[in-house]
DNA sequence: AGATAAAACTAATAAGTGTTAGTTTTACTA
DNA sequence: TAGTAAAACTAACACTTATTAGTTTTATCT
């Protein structure tokens, strides 16, 4: 009965795929169904399948839009010369800002990609792994140039990109903090450590 | 035809329950079926019933015995007198010794929980927020007696919580690194920061 | 208005789900 | 060895799943 509406720059296609990143952050993948997908855009299951493939491309689509943004802005980051410590901070604050702005497709990135067929997780763990060792080689140089403490540099991305991975939480209390605040504060911790 | 062996200190509902963890957190808990459980452990899937009640209280029991026992080691540390930079560093260490030791276990309570029935779900959240406020508590403390840096103790308490959550990502790398350097060198980072 | 293409619908399929009932095997005790 | 309880088995149930085929409605353009 009730048509597909797309979104003001996008196909139909598209409107389904973010109903479903919803969908999926809220439900899990596995749990999520078409029917109840259909239902939430005002559809029937079966209509869904004359603008999209299947339920598994709906997930490819969610992981590798978020993988490829990733690794543009780090690609962009790369290119730029100046300290490391700055390269960081403009990192951790483009995983906030997708968190902030993104924050469906990367949560279900995050949590579901374990349900991706092959070889479309190969693919997406090969791209994460890859972003993981540009980090890495980042800190890396900035322990070089003496600029950052003599840590083991895998641990250090590790707790980065884990805390800024923690962002999700903040959808709770959204309301109640301003955003460039915990900004900083994320930021000063990270950077600077907590201790006097 | 195989029999269910129970492990040394256990019943058999708790050998299944062991299985069914690392099922879980390697499928996840919806994708799941009991068929592939009993598979596992090499027996019909009905049979599982004698030993258990349901697919759900299988996740049921995980959950709740990873939730306890970090309730419990917080209620400890919390009538402890000291620094509050020890405190946050014995509760860190906890957070590595039950990923190194109940790595399955603290998965699937972390991963997993949006599939608990209620009342469970309410109960297992409830128990979570505690933990998280008593943490707040402690931060906050730690503020107020100038050992702490002036930052929001809910960021705090979020990237520490995050960043001993990523320490998943560890059993990847877990033979070429040594677990009490990566223990030192988080906790380094978490506390003291990294920027000279 | 008539034709065409897009996108909705209904109905059905084959496969898989958790779980139960009833039966048979296994292991232990008297 | 006979009897008993635990725990395995087979078979089936009622439901849900993603997806397809075929049909009808809707919107658009000439």
């Amino acid at each position: 009965m009730a048509k597909i509406i797309a979104s003001k720059n996008g196909t139909k296609k598209d409107a389904i795929i973010q109903k479903a990143a919803t969908l999926f952050r809220e439900k899990g993948f596995v749990a999520s169904s078409m029917r109840e997908l259909a239902d939430k855009i005002g559809v029937e299951a079966s209509s869904l399948y004359n603008h999209i493939g299947s339920k598994s491309e709906l997930l490819q689509s969610i992981c590798y839009k978020i993988a490829n943004d990733f690794t543009i802005h780090l690609n962009e980051v790369e290119t730029q010369k100046g300290r490391t410590a700055e390269k960081l901070e403009q990192i951790i604050r483009f995983h906030i800002h997708m968190m902030l702005h993104h924050y469906d497709e990367l949560f279900v990135a995050n949590h579901e990609w374990k349900q991706l067929q092959e070889p479309y997780l190969s693919n997406f763990l090969n791209q994460r792994k890859s972003y993981e060792s540009k980090l890495v080689a980042i800190v890396k140089t900035g322990i070089e140039c003496k600029e950052i403490k003599k840590i083991n540099p895998h641990v250090v991305v590790l707790t980065l990109l884990s805390a800024v991975r923690g962002l999700e939480f903040w959808q709770r209390h959204k309301k109640n903090m301003d955003t460039k605040d915990i900004e900083s504060d994320m930021v000063q911790h990270l950077l600077n450590g907590i201790i006097k």
